[in-house]
DNA sequence: TTTAATTTTGACTGTTTAGTTAAACCATAT
DNA sequence: ATATGGTTTAACTAAACAGTCAAAATTAAA
């Protein structure tokens, strides 16, 4: 009958997602979600049976939608140096599609590690280390980088793709006063990160 | 009378700075920080008059904790290299003694940047740029630094040491996971940090 | 020792919130 | 047309919650 043929459980799912990531679990009103997904509140109860169920729905989706753009990179047929600029390339355009995404993960995560390690609890992360070493083996020889200070470069290279998102916030304040645009930074930093991780893995000749 | 002297005011100060810490502001319950000041919930009352007010004093004392921390660093009289690695060393230890806090500051921000606006609207930052950018003048032209670029530095330093308390919470299922220990992770970042940021700054000789 | 002011408490109030229920609606198969 | 099964709603319930209040307890002043 009306042109909204999506079907109910799509609309409160989007509905839903949207209002966790602005306010967060605690902050968030099934009524809120009931509002912005135009129906009844009765009918979130009827798709999804708790507000803790909802959160778990949205949550594992955009954990997904968050942790699988990270280790394809790796597996790619290109040098290192190619396949760091690939990563802040690919990486900073998803997340500046959802921008919000990274201070709702982490913080959901910080608020409650236990649900998150139960929803993690397949996913096989020695395997997926073990994978990278292999496959960058002899890549990894001709940079500053060993088994030992891996993890350094690992959450150097997510940090520099990550924080601006995380404190977008407070980033955004602290630009406004000093006349810097935030998305421009953004655009500027998928090379910029690039760029500066190579040059710090570098051997010096 | 009692061995238990303490004001009661900074009781309640503290208690709440550990549950708003722990919860945020929409997880946080009032009937919490009571029983962890071991008070009634009518003094939190008496004390302060709602829970927005407590929040904003808590809240205040930790942000100016956090970012009076930040600026002093770059006015001390040492090479550009050593102020690095002093941020680095002094930074990450503070960090140490307060970990919950990047995590808790950047989610409150996010969820209502209008609170910390106001908090922050006589702060003037365009003046502490300049500062930092007259006091190293002549270590810039000596590194592959230029105002233009400025903000991307200056963001990556801060991301390489606030990031992985923001993200402990992930970082620690990981690790759990790869058999890496993320006290001993953080204390070799210090140094790591440092080293990784001057060598990508250094100008090709 | 009495009085006054401050601090602390237990019991209460009104509101917000997640979750329930029974009835209405609607598609479609017989 | 009408009976059946899934969908949607308005109205409701029970619990959790921030905030109030009057009286009790404690401290300080006279």
């Amino acid at each position: 009958m009306v042109i909204e043929d999506r079907q109910t459980e799509d609309k409160i799912f989007d509905a839903a997602t949207e209002v966790f990531e602005e306010k967060g679990l605690a902050g968030a009103r099934m009524q809120n979600i009931a509002d912005r997904a135009g129906i009844n509140k009765a009918l979130l109860h009827y798709y999804f049976r708790t507000k803790d169920h909802l959160f778990d729905a949205v949550f594992t989706k955009l954990a997904q939608k968050m942790f699988t753009r990270f280790a394809p990179v790796f597996a790619e047929d290109i040098s290192l140096e190619e396949k760091i600029k690939f990563f802040f390339r690919e990486h900073i355009s998803f997340l500046q599609q959802n921008p919000q995404l990274p201070g709702f993960i982490l913080n959901e995560i910080n608020h409650n590690p236990q649900r998150i390690r139960n929803l993690m609890k397949n996913v096989d992360f020695r395997n997926i280390w073990e994978r990278i070493l292999e496959i960058n083996k002899d890549d990894l020889k001709n940079y500053n980088i060993t088994e030992e200070n891996l993890p350094q470069i690992m959450t150097t290279i997510v940090s520099l793709s990550v924080f601006p998102f995380a404190a977008k916030g407070i980033f955004e304040i602290v630009f406004n006063k000093t006349g810097v645009d935030f998305d421009k930074y953004i655009e500027e930093r998928k090379e910029f990160a690039a760029d500066f991780v190579i040059k710090a893995i570098r051997k010096n000749t």
